[in-house]
DNA sequence: ACCTGAACACCGTTCAAGT
DNA sequence: ACCTGAACACCGTTCAAGT
């Protein structure tokens, strides 16, 4: 019972496909079509756009995120709540890239209208599961943010510095491009722990002790600012003033 | 006694020229050459690459906001963090092409350290004070993305149809981009009011009563998410809850 | 130092033509 | 209906050459 599929290849695969890119750190109709062996303008039979493919895959991210603890009578609500942020949390952070267009996406998709409802479900006052949305949402957005401009390989943005003073910019680190194949983004594997991230936040985190004694004072906290911890801290904070 | 600029244009005019494009839809370094004045190559002798002026812009609007009310200890501290965030909220909506930028530059702007700093002076918990941060800035960066998609010009996506079966599609509607002067793009003027928006979100809210219930009948209060009342709902249950 | 002109290496999207 | 090949109208960035 096959719908009739004629096309070459199966338009899920076409996703995956788009989602690699996309965590690689450039989605291209060119580089997508030649990943799964169509010329460009094929695509154009699978989505009508390349916006299209950035909104089928904000939804196949949220619906990854498990709607049963949501759900779940046997868990109390604001218990609930926080283990459902917890795993769209981990679902998201691992897309880093595709993390902004979540955020445009948010209302619209049919998964965000489940994960609507199912929230409106545990906490029946429409204003504080917006509340809830736009903490968790926003936390996410931040630490996916710099994820992907220090962890993301070579996408698009400068890199390190921020003045050209250093003098050497350019001629370095643009080789992976000119491929047609476009395998070259597989090195990413695992990104760095928490800890390590923390770590590495810590050690920039270099202020004039004059001009921000605050900021100063506060910077291992401030390193800490992407824990986990933190984003479970600010959540029950939030629960308890709802 | 001026800096020695034999410059033919003020690096900051080159900023508000940027700020008028992203604004219209679509910076674009060749168009803003144009506007100012000059060939796309001159550009990189004010700003490294594209990714320093959006960084510049962010860190201009993030200085927009008044930090004097964070500052001002005439007022309770819980009315000086929501008086804050009511006014960068303002200034942000105005540019919401500019706010996922905003987002990725959060942390490490100069503007934004100061903003930090003085937020510590009002809540000296950093873990507060992050999670003020991410509720504003998550409130912020979810209404700008529904102004950027669904009010914005014709930055790049597609018009109003989707298939092209019109017929007439090029050679009209496209003289405005070859002028050199560019002054097409300032019949934006203002954006609808906000009972507009909440009207339109009202309209376009029409769900299945049977699959979604609890949606279906909050609404009204859901067309009202992206109402300055709940920003404030919100950000003051949260912090309550601190 | 600043700028131009021209190029390089890309983009997304469209479309006649084939099957 | 699906796909190819080729084109169209763009991009950001670089760079020799001029001043």
């Amino acid at each position: 019972m096959k719908r009739g599929p004629q096309r070459s290849v199966d338009p899920r695969a076409v996703l995956d496909a788009a989602l690699e890119l996309v965590d690689g750190g450039g989605l291209t109709m060119r580089a997508l079509a030649a990943r799964v062996g169509l010329t460009p303008g094929a695509l154009y039979t699978y989505f009508p756009d390349r916006a299209a493919i950035m909104n089928a895959l904000a939804d196949r991210l949220l619906a990854e995120a498990d709607l049963g603890v949501l759900e779940d009578r046997a868990r109390p609500p604001h218990q609930r709540i926080e283990d459902f942020a917890l795993t769209l949390r981990e679902v998201l952070l691992r897309h880093p890239a595709a993390v902004p267009v979540i955020l445009g996406a948010a209302y619209s998709g049919p998964v965000a209208l489940r994960v609507g409802e199912s929230m409106l479900g545990v906490l029946p006052d429409p204003r504080a599961c917006y509340a809830v949305m736009v903490y968790v949402l926003g936390a996410i957005a931040l630490e996916a943010a710099e994820l992907v401009d220090s962890g993301g390989k070579d996408g698009k943005d400068g890199k390190d510095g921020k003045d050209g003073k250093d003098g050497k910019e350019s001629k370095e680190s643009k080789d992976s491009k000119s491929g047609k194949d476009g395998k070259s983004a597989e090195a990413r594997g695992a990104l760095p722990s928490e800890a390590e991230r923390i770590a590495v936040r810590r050690a920039a985190l270099v202020v004039d002790p004059e001009a921000f004694p605050r900021t100063h004072a506060a910077a291992d906290a401030i390193a800490a600012y992407i824990s986990t911890d933190q984003f479970r801290w600010g959540l029950r904070r939030l629960l308890a003033g709802l």
